[in-house]
RNA sequence: GACCCCUUCGUCUAGUGGUUAGGACACCGGCCUUUCACGCCGGUAACACGGGUUCGAGUCCCGUAGGGGUCGCCA
């Protein structure tokens, strides 16, 4: 029987770090296994359900690149869908749960209870199948010795949890259900239910949970726990599923840096980790700069732009000069603006630290001979400016840096940046020489 | 309160009875350099604790401690 998966998130406004690995995990494993990911929306908790609220779930998704073999076409419930199990909204889905409890009621397995509808759940300890922790014993809890039958239908009318989760992966015909380990000790639920229904459970793999740095529980407010964040501050999204993918699973091996291609065909259940991980922050920074500096220069281009650069008319070719004379040098695309906004206009000013002592008196005569210098460099390349320069500070004898500060200071304002010599080669002679005035000006 | 899961450097992890306990992030030092958010080289740093089993235990068993989860007419 071929692999189907299932991502089954709750609209409740915000996609958390860990579902979205909980996603990456089902889609990377129907991806292996050349089985179909189905995404299926419980939006039973009508308060919380907004079309906003499923827009993040979607767009989450699709930023991640986790697309969907089965599931909604749109954030509307009554909307189309793609595939032939649905509706794969379950606010869509009424119907086929009031079947089902009925069903249970015929065979004696459930019964009312003041309005409510009870599941008659065994007595006995329930044995887990799990392809990660192994096989689990449940035994009740003494509240579940006090009642073990748990409510499937609320008074109102409305389905349980339990219930319309495993009715659904009954009528999606899902074989694994990879989720979340708080899920691990309602499972024996989920089981006693899939023998009601006669059907064969599908197979378990419970993951680990995703911490904050602290080790305590994740939740909604807590730093770098909304994907949102991570979209909105432009990371990669194949650095961020990268990084999620090293959190409980391993390739086994030394890799860090991985293309999703790459993780596709190495993922699988039983490599995953029973632990739960911790969240790091840092790490995933340097995980975002490896994808970053990879990435295409039409890529990299269109991130400058989203993150504010204004390249003002400057011409593709001078933009890909530019850009590329940053992108191995800046770990968040945050960083480009100010890292290489100096290309694109003559207006900026001089930060103030940088000039103070980039512009001492001193270094007044040697920068005004390197302009000279400059002037006359018959190849205005890399090589032959550093070897200028080079040759002018022995030749003065003074520090290559009596130098190259004002250098830098003229032509950028700031202490940070590109390659000196790089990108006065892609500023062009012209502009140098116009910025190396100014700044000989600015020192009188 | 009960039940379940977990425990290797600060963090993510490799390790399936015999290893100088490996890698990555972070950190520290050096080199290069432009004073940097590049790069290169090197370093500090871990088997939670206590009992077993075994010639031998990070690896197997039991216990303790600690962390996490669940027990809802939330999902």
């Amino acid at each position: 029987m071929s692999v189907r998966v299932r991502f089954a998130p709750s609209p409740t406004g915000y996609l958390h770090i860990g579902g979205a690995r909980t996603a990456l995990f089902n889609w990377l494993y129907a991806r292996h296994a050349g089985g179909k990911f189905v995404l299926r929306v419980e939006d039973t908790d009508e308060e919380r359900n907004t079309p906003e609220a499923i827009n993040v779930i979607l767009e989450g998704l699709r930023w991640l690149g986790l697309d969907w073999d089965e599931g909604p076409a749109s954030n509307d419930p009554a909307g189309d869908s793609v595939g032939d199990r649905g509706p794969y909204y379950q606010s869509q889905r009424a119907e086929i749960y009031a079947r089902r409890v009925e069903e249970l009621k015929v065979k004696g397995l459930a019964y009312e209870d003041d309005g409510a509808i009870r599941f008659r759940m065994q007595r006995e300890a329930v044995t887990i199948p799990d392809l990660i922790c192994g096989d689990v014993v449940r035994e009740l809890t003494d509240r579940e010795q006090e009642q073990p039958d748990f409510v499937i239908v609320r008074s109102d009318g409305k389905p349980v949890f339990h219930l319309v989760n495993v009715v659904d992966d009954i009528e999606m015909g899902i074989t694994h259900v990879i989720r979340g380990e708080d899920h691990l000790s309602n499972t024996a639920k989920h089981i006693a239910l899939f023998r009601a229904f006669d059907v064969e459970p599908p197979q378990f793999a419970h993951i680990p949970l995703i911490l904050n740095a602290n080790g305590s529980k994740m939740s909604k407010r807590d730093e770098g726990a909304s994907l949102e964040g991570w979209q909105q501050a432009g990371y990669v999204s194949s650095a961020v599923t990268n990084y999620l993918s090293l959190l409980g699973w391993s390739p086994k091996d030394d890799s860090q840096v991985m293309p999703l291609s790459e993780i596709i065909e190495r993922f699988d259940l039983p490599q995953i980790n029973r632990a739960n991980a911790r969240f790091d922050l840092e790490k995933l920074q340097w995980m975002n700069y490896e994808h970053l500096r990879a990435l295409p220069m039409a890529d990299y281009r269109e991130r400058a732009v989203a993150a504010g650069v204004d390249f003002g008319g400057a011409t593709e070719d001078y933009i890909a000069a530019a850009l590329g004379t940053c992108q191995d040098k800046v770990k968040q695309v945050d960083d480009l603006p100010t890292f290489c906004s100096f290309y694109f206009t003559d207006e900026f000013d001089y930060d103030e630290a940088m000039a103070a002592k980039a512009f001492a008196p001193d270094n007044k005569e040697p920068f005004a001979r390197l302009r000279e210098v400059f002037a006359g460099v018959e190849d205005f390349t890399p090589e032959p400016l550093e070897a200028a320069l080079k040759a002018l500070a022995e030749e003065l004898d003074v520090k290559v840096r009596v130098l190259v500060m004002p250098a830098r200071c003229a032509c950028t304002g700031v202490k940070v940046g590109p390659s000196l010599y790089d990108l006065m080669a892609v500023l062009g002679r012209d502009r140098v020489l116009v910025r190396f005035d100014k700044a000989l000006a600015a020192m009188s």
